[in-house]
DNA sequence: ATGGTCGGCCCCCGA
């Protein structure tokens, strides 16, 4: 079984690259984000056409995930338990997160809040946010340890040093601040493992549009696949999708791509 | 010092 991620930057102005992405490695699931359209904007036909099944979740023209798979979508949740909101109550509906389950996989498509800067009100919803998705994926694996899932998806925040091409350039930006990194650690912490990075070191998932920053190199590593224990267990191999990144009609991220064994 | 490029409900804002 292979699955992947892809913040596509609007599905709308790349559905030939996605249905290319799923055809070019043989894709059993996708995990999109910034789908960047409504449900019923979203490009469904030439997903179906390649045999595909989608369950999306768009209410804007900012956010939007949706999961994409061709071994079954089952109970479809749209965002997980006590995902904050932005703003006050009913003030903006957010579509950040989707999860269904997969050939036995549950799989969650996760677009973590941007915290845009350190003393934006966005920067403090960003970590609240993760707080209630360790918390309640945590408790996902109290209540069974052998529970087979994956949160994937654009985290915006990259966890080390080595995960941007240059930390002095990020002193004092979000992504990289302590409280971020405590964030994601937390995740793992709750029982949750990087199952990519092992496989992809010294590699990025994103780079700005802008600066030249994809031909210079000038990337991110933002985008993760967290396995519970026993679908890390089944992790065979991992790869970041370079190539997707070139040429005109690019996202500005590359799909991450997880290789999983039969279950024993 | 600086968004130099993308996307969207498109000339402005957000990533």
């Amino acid at each position: 079984m292979r699955i992947a991620t892809w913040n596509c930057n609007s599905i709308r102005s790349r559905v030939d690259r996605a249905i290319g992405v799923l055809q070019r490695h043989d894709l059993d699931v996708l995990a999109l984000q910034e789908t960047k359209c409504k449900d019923e904007q979203f490009p469904l036909a030439p997903f179906i056409e390649a045999g595909y099944e989608v369950a999306m979740h768009g209410l804007n023209q900012w956010n939007g995930v949706a999961i994409v798979s061709r071994v079954g979508l089952e109970d479809v949740q749209i965002g997980f338990e006590g995902m904050p909101t932005w703003g006050e109550p009913d003030a903006v509906a957010e579509a950040r997160a989707i999860g269904a389950t997969c050939a036995g996989v549950r799989i969650w498509s996760l677009y973590v809040p941007n915290g845009r800067d350190l003393d934006n009100p966005h920067y403090a919803y960003k970590l609240d946010w993760l707080a209630h998705l360790r918390d309640t994926a945590a408790g996902w694996l109290a209540d069974d340890a052998d529970a087979q899932s994956v949160l994937m998806g654009d985290w915006n925040i990259a966890p080390r040093d080595e995960d941007v091409w240059d930390p002095s350039f990020f002193i004092g930006k979000t992504h990289v601040s302590e409280p971020e990194r405590a964030a994601f650690r937390s995740v793992l912490d709750a029982g949750y493992a990087d199952v990519v990075t092992p496989h992809t070191e010294g590699q990025f998932t994103y780079w700005d549009y802008t600066q030249l920053r994809f031909p210079k190199k000038q990337g991110m590593r933002i985008d993760f696949a967290l396995a519970s224990p026993a679908v890390e267990r089944r992790v065979t191999g991992a790869m970041i999708d370079r190539e997707e990144r070139k040429g005109k009609g690019a996202s500005d991220h590359a799909p991450v791509l997880v290789d999983l064994a039969d279950e024993a």
